[in-house]
DNA sequence: TATTGTTATACTCTATAACTATA
DNA sequence: TATAGTTATAGAGTATAACAATA
């Protein structure tokens, strides 16, 4: 293109001035979590894991026999909504239920070969895509990361 | 409390490893922003301002006759959800909307006087947030994120 | 009485298709 | 033909109340 040419389509959304919001740390945080979240779906369409399922499937096989209140309370999750996700993942045998025999109200979960299947290979697309988001810090810049965005679930 | 007595209620969900998950910057990153979003929530509260709805406020603010498309454009929201947002703000008498005479397409936003006067008064409690979220970081580790969570947009 | 898990339900958020009026 | 804004609607995500079974 000559340098006097004015390209067809330029999207001159320049002049919106957003400095005001891009300041907020807070709002940064929040576009780059909406973001991230948009990259992990986009890379798990093909295994059909959402961030959520793919949380719970990791907690699960570190911590075998987890029961729901416990994953709910590490995720954050409400009862009546985990239970939502929970069936999901058992209708695609991903995990299976069983009842505690010292105390029948619980469910003790685990992975079912297809769910630690599945886990296995979706953990390598989220460690691809983990590395992408690394490569933005430097170790130093992640260890302050890692320690700022912890502390900051206390305020 | 006595050093040798154990306290009533101890919620001891230590035993839930969640190590895997909690070395994810993403998985950090998304849960710091739900953190943020209801630490928002809360303090807005009174103001019975969502997030959204201040990011708006302060975009019309600063950018006077902003149209529908553009501030849709900058806040990643699509013109059917924000005509649904403007509306409403638009009910509380916050914000005017008037139509282009040079394209009677375009509707250019402003606020109204209310609006003006709230948005004042919301800055003022998401600054004291703000400040709040910046006390975790130190000054080099806040350039650091900005930097790196620009940076991870373009990912 | 308290806890685990469940059902039902409502509310918010987000996404998509189709339309209008203007250019 | 393309764009700005709108309507209608469906789906996903989240929150609340009430319940059964068990401790």
């Amino acid at each position: 293109m000559a340098a006097d040419e004015i390209p067809a389509s330029t999207e001159q959304e320049v002049l919106v001035d957003q400095s005001r919001l891009q300041r907020y740390l807070g709002y940064r945080i929040n576009r780059a979590s909406l973001h991230i979240r948009k990259l992990f779906a986009r890379r798990m369409a093909t295994l059909q894991l959402k961030a959520v399922e793919y949380s719970i499937l990791v907690l699960i096989d570190a911590n075998r026999g987890i029961n729901l209140r416990q994953l709910g309370d590490a995720l954050d999750v409400s009862p009546p909504n985990l239970v939502q996700v929970i069936d999901r993942l058992s209708k695609r045998k991903l995990l299976k239920r069983v009842r505690s025999r010292q105390d029948r109200r619980i469910q003790h979960i685990n992975l079912t070969a297809d769910g630690s299947a599945l886990l296995k290979q979706a953990a390598k697309a989220v460690a691809k895509l983990e590395d992408e988001i690394e490569q933005v810090f430097t170790a130093t810049e992640q260890k302050a990361l890692i320690r700022g965005l912890r502390d900051l679930l206390e305020l």
